[in-house]
DNA sequence: TATTGTTATACTCTATAACTATA
DNA sequence: TATAGTTATAGAGTATAACAATA
């Protein structure tokens, strides 16, 4: 072990937070705006408020979010037969294609970027995936902030 | 190694991307903001022109955002005797406290985090912080995006 | 003229408050 | 009444265009 745990705990949030900046790829969607779609890609059709708590904006915010998304035909509308009051939120094809463009241009910046590392470096970031993973459960769960850009 | 050099991307752009809930603490301080004050610590006193490109955004964008600062007391004008266009910006003692307490939190958080992992865990994310660092750089170069959030 | 910075104006995104419609 | 959602209005943050001051 080389650092203390105070300085893995600095060392580690700086190159978190440099490592960002693949979080910020495009400008033609708000981080908001991404995180619902991915969202709703990954668990299925969604209401809206349901939506508005998972990405911690109020309820009038993710009903205009929506109706934005709606126009730029990346989401669908549908009612709930059940309650005539309910708005149910689904992807449209052009919305998953989005999200799978939007992924495909990160992995294309990640790809590159690792081909700039030598084989032993690749090697230890492998090795320290799962890991990174169970660090990011553990973030996630301490914290209230929004969620993340998909 | 346990799995294809697509899956690794992939799987890597995931965690990236779950670990970014750390850089999104406050709501107090826009991420340019944010990044500006830590820049002025991290490089000393600046130019306006100089932080606009920095950070990647225009210079009125700038004017507005450093007149938005010095009026909360984190940044201070100053001029140059030489060049009495120039407008040089410093931070004050309270942005210095501000910045301070934004990476307590962040160290704090992470520090839980940490707490969660087995040994083992924290073992192979510390061998994997140096390979880290240099594809968070390598990642930066390839980049256009804007600045991340200090 | 070129450079440094500000002001005017507009657009996006989000919030709070007030409202409509259904349960 | 309570719940689901929308509309009205305001504020933050950013951009482009036009401007003022200094070199």
């Amino acid at each position: 072990m080389h650092s203390s745990a105070a300085a893995l705990v600095d060392d580690l949030a700086a190159v978190i937070l440099q490592l960002g900046t693949l979080g910020a790829p495009r400008q033609e969607l708000s981080r908001t705006a991404a995180a619902t779609l991915a969202r709703i890609q990954r668990n299925g059709p969604a209401r809206l408020t349901e939506l508005a708590i998972a990405e911690g904006v109020t309820q009038p915010s993710m009903s205009t979010l929506v109706a934005r998304l709606v126009d730029q035909g990346l989401l669908r509308r549908g009612g709930d037969p059940q309650d005539a009051r309910v708005v149910v939120l689904d992807l449209t094809p052009a919305g998953a294609e989005l999200l799978a463009q939007r992924r495909a241009d990160r992995a294309d910046r990640l790809t590159r970027a690792l081909a700039d590392l030598s084989p032993a470096d690749a090697s230890r970031i492998d090795d320290a995936l799962p890991a990174l993973a169970r660090l990011a459960d553990a973030l996630r769960r301490s914290s209230t902030s929004p969620e993340v850009n998909r």
